[in-house]
DNA sequence: GTTATTATTGATACTGAATTGCAATAGGGG
DNA sequence: CCCCTATTGCAATTCAGTATCAATAATAAC
């Protein structure tokens, strides 16, 4: 913890650009769990902790933190992204229930001899995979 | 072909809904071409085609071919979300170029299996899995 | 430390995909 | 053929995300 910070400073000077109290209050707020999260949900952390940080400013650094990184998309849901932190994670998939929207994570090793494969035999330098699972909980799936 | 929309009338039958032109004309367009298609290229196709369908009409009802398990959602790019016709189609995952945006599809038959292994560890009944891999096809990569 | 340059911010206006309200239309059971 | 009401087209609305712009402040140069 506290490395973000670090290595979001470097980015910050490497790209010419500025560092600055928001930017720290941002990457701050979205390590101190290390949960997903959506624009909304930051912004209301983020003002509970008396931070005066505006959507707009979040809305034009989550671009930043991501090249950096730190976070990245997961899902598109309600009409609206979805990010987590990757940052200090080893990477992981996502099973989620239809049901009642719950989320579990899982580390599935296969995933990347998957990937090189298909990689040679398409020709393609393949930099990231996703796999989301979907279905339904062990409680919604009895509720049906 | 033409069995989509005999599977649709069943459909919406069971469910006590009405079935009409408008939601024929919208199946038969999605269907001509096997592609994947957002609702503007999908209005536009149809217009060309003769067809009045209003663009209201297209919202309203991709949830219910959805439903139906004729297409089904596949990314959100550009700020809007993206189908792609299942029914008929075998399963596949898709391979998308970080550069250009080509799309290859792609057929995994270990993901089954994995799907299965994964369903039974965390007591999740698994209806589908969706595998996306990025990166940069051989074109691409040269032109970096 | 002071100054100059300009990236960044907050507030607000705007964009565009998707949804909704409503009056007119039309599917389909009786 | 009638009636009920689901569906349609149109227009108005919503809302996540983006752009504008004047004010502020981070960094570099002095």
């Amino acid at each position: 913890m506290g490395n973000e910070i670090e290595l979001f400073r470097s980015f910050i000077k490497e790209k010419g650009l500025r560092n600055t109290p928001e930017r720290e209050e941002i990457i701050l707020e979205i390590f101190m769990s290390q949960d997903h999260f959506d624009v909304d949900e930051l912004y209301l952390r983020l003002r509970n902790t008396g931070s005066r940080v505006s959507k707009a400013s979040i809305y034009r650094n989550i671009p930043l933190i991501m090249e950096c990184g730190l976070i990245k998309e997961v899902w598109h849901e309600d009409g609206h992204m979805h990010y987590e932190p990757i940052y200090g994670q080893n990477h992981h998939c996502h099973l989620r229930c239809l049901g009642c929207g719950k989320v579990i994570e899982f580390v599935e090793n296969d995933l990347q001899e998957i990937q090189e494969r298909l990689g040679k035999k398409h020709h393609f330098d393949i930099v990231d995979h996703r796999l989301d699972l979907v279905g339904y909980c062990s409680k919604c799936r009895q509720e049906r």
